[in-house]
DNA sequence: CTGTAAATGATAATCATTACCATTGTAAGG
DNA sequence: CCTTACAATGGTAATGATTATCATTTACAG
């Protein structure tokens, strides 16, 4: 009942079988190649090259399609920093441990995650949650807050 | 001295200048299909469409461009919905009118704007955005807020 | 152990966006 | 008003991420 984090079990199997999907290798191998990183926002290109470290006979194409799934499964959230490629990171719901938002630099496409003011936006983003959901009958699964501007070193660089 | 909406001056002759592009009747194209529409999530197409009632010589490689510059200047919103071609609004600045936020449906791509709960929110973004610039140096100029979840139809829908 | 549908991977196709380059148009200065 | 420099343009080709296709392999229910 709540380890934590798990030992033998492995946390995203009932997941996946609850949703009808099957346990794979290659399923398997890109779960743990976010949880080896899971401090980066990695592009399907940064999966399919860590994932091969271990296990070279997966393809791009199971890449995707795992990442599909994933973020349909809510597991995994996929985000738009603006350079022409989506990223990824394993969701962490509000109020979680790790939830954070990102600050980003529209110089140099540099990200910055913060979890400064987590705490007030948390709380008012549950009762905007709660007024959307009623008012308009959503579902509401997740968020995306993004803060754009100029870094300090793009600001002194001119 | 702020007369609301323009009449005769041309409200973004300036703001061009201003950055040292020049004005020219592309630009004025582009910007008229944002104003004639101002209350769609225009994709680059729609634009280059749109524009070519008035003025069929406008190449879509104009658009683009175009539509960086004014993304640059901070007068268009870029939008992702997750539907593999970017979106783009005419930027409202929070407190200003029409200044709204996104509500998703991760399912059948709906898009909604809202305006309800803005006040909460801009306060507390106010106060979140000078945290973090002081403590990030960031010169924030914009922030992107959506919810994600599935709308009423697709929930119905099965 | 077997059958069946899901999952996979190599490859080709798609399609939004960008690069290139010769030509045109804006607007500053005379 | 005319000239001139250089920004802006548009057609076309190139790019590059993502998706479709399809024959083969694999998970797992019975």
């Amino acid at each position: 009942m709540g380890r934590g984090h798990c030992g033998q079990d492995i946390w995203w199997h009932g997941k996946l079988r609850g949703c009808g999907y099957r346990i794979t290798a290659s399923r398997e191998a890109i779960l743990e190649a976010f949880m080896r990183s899971a401090d980066r926002h990695l592009s399907a290109e940064d999966i399919y090259i860590s994932v091969h470290n271990a296990n070279p006979g997966i393809g791009l194409t199971t890449v995707y399609r795992t990442l599909e799934i994933l973020v349909d499964m809510g597991m995994v959230f996929k985000l738009d920093f603006g350079d022409g490629r989506a990223r990824y990171e394993l969701a962490t719901a509000a109020g979680q441990a790790n939830h954070h938002h990102h600050l980003v630099c529209t110089r140099c496409k540099r990200i910055i995650d913060y979890t400064d003011f987590i705490d007030d936006e948390v709380e008012l983003l549950k009762r905007t949650e709660k007024g959307l959901s009623e008012k308009y009958k959503f579902d509401i699964t997740n968020h995306l807050i993004q803060f754009y501007g100029v870094c300090d070193t793009c600001k002194t660089a001119k």
